[in-house]
DNA sequence: CAACGCATGTAACCGGTTACATGATTTC
DNA sequence: GAAATCATGTAACCGGTTACATGCGTTG
């Protein structure tokens, strides 16, 4: 699944949006396992309404930037309904910080340290805002399958965090 | 860090290699945080070789095909220390799986039950692919750095199959 | 009047992937 | 003589990212 059949089960799923709240609900949901944004978001919905997967209808606001609204179409949902179906592809997961560490007899032992301190700081960081986002997300409907997502999410962040903070005891002992 | 500082780590690391080498490499020891291909490989080798970081050289070989084996050039290694000291980048993850699971409930049941099930058929696999590298690993020069990726990796799947394990008891139970 | 939130978009680029194309040598 | 292993490469495409560019309306 790419983004345009993100953005379509976003669409079907939650009715009528725009761009801008398209992008929110990446960062705010599914930002641990989709990295979306903008420079995707706009070319994307330009190209689904061009193959007539979604209609866009411009809505004028008194107290607010006036926006496009973007609906699926039935042809749109037809799209979406067949990117469900396609075989499970692989995870992708590619580790900047596994790569140094995979090269880090190339370190002094303290910036080898500083290395993994900083990944936990990280790690730390992206399962707080993870949290962070849970009450927001349980007023903004929040379903189980929703919630599954973001259990993954702790879990692995948990596993992992707990797996460097041995690591570094380790590196700091040696 | 892209795959041309990991090849160039690789020709510093372990010296002069084929692009078939370093294939192997990236197949069995950096697949779970880095995914490569000869797509990428030699066209990389090439543009390496035209920048003066690697240098090629062509091996006769009686009992196999000719090969070309390049070694790094100090500018090489010039090039890859850099890259070792540039910010560390945020992991990359991208997940069809929990793609699908966050649009569930366009799922029946069964269908729901079977994409976990399959997940897990797939995780488990990863698990046992990389377990079986690691005699072929250490009897080819695995140090601590290395076992440090390989724990990650055992560890990240040993806790993602236990998680799913248990939401597919809950998707059973309900 | 600055900062922030809301809102939309594009052009150039990138770091690859996919599919294709080829061929030697060895083993079964 | 088929299959497996060793070995190298390219052309077309893709799914975005990055950096830039703009502007309204509200809040402090």
């Amino acid at each position: 699944m790419k983004g345009k059949d993100i953005i379509l089960g976003l669409l079907k799923t939650r009715g009528p949006l725009t761009g801008y709240e398209i992008n929110e609900i990446l960062q705010d949901q599914l930002n641990h396992f989709y990295v979306g944004s903008y420079g995707m978001i706009y070319p994307t919905l330009k190209k689904l309404e061009n193959s007539g997967f979604v209609k866009k209808e411009k809505v004028s606001q008194d107290d607010k930037p006036n926006k496009n609204v973007f609906s699926i179409l039935s042809l749109g949902e037809k799209e979406f309904n067949k990117s469900l179906y396609k075989p499970l592809q692989d995870d992708e997961f590619k580790s900047d910080f596994l790569i140094k560490i995979y090269f880090g007899n190339q370190f002094s032992k303290s910036e080898f340290i500083n290395l993994i301190k900083n990944e936990i700081r990280i790690k730390k960081e992206n399962l707080r805002l993870l949290e962070d986002n849970l009450e927001k997300w349980k007023n903004n409907g929040m379903n189980d399958n929703h919630k599954f997502t973001y259990d993954y999410g702790i879990i692995y962040y948990g596993s992992i965090i707990r797996f460097l903070e041995n690591k570094l005891k380790q590196a700091e002992n040696i």
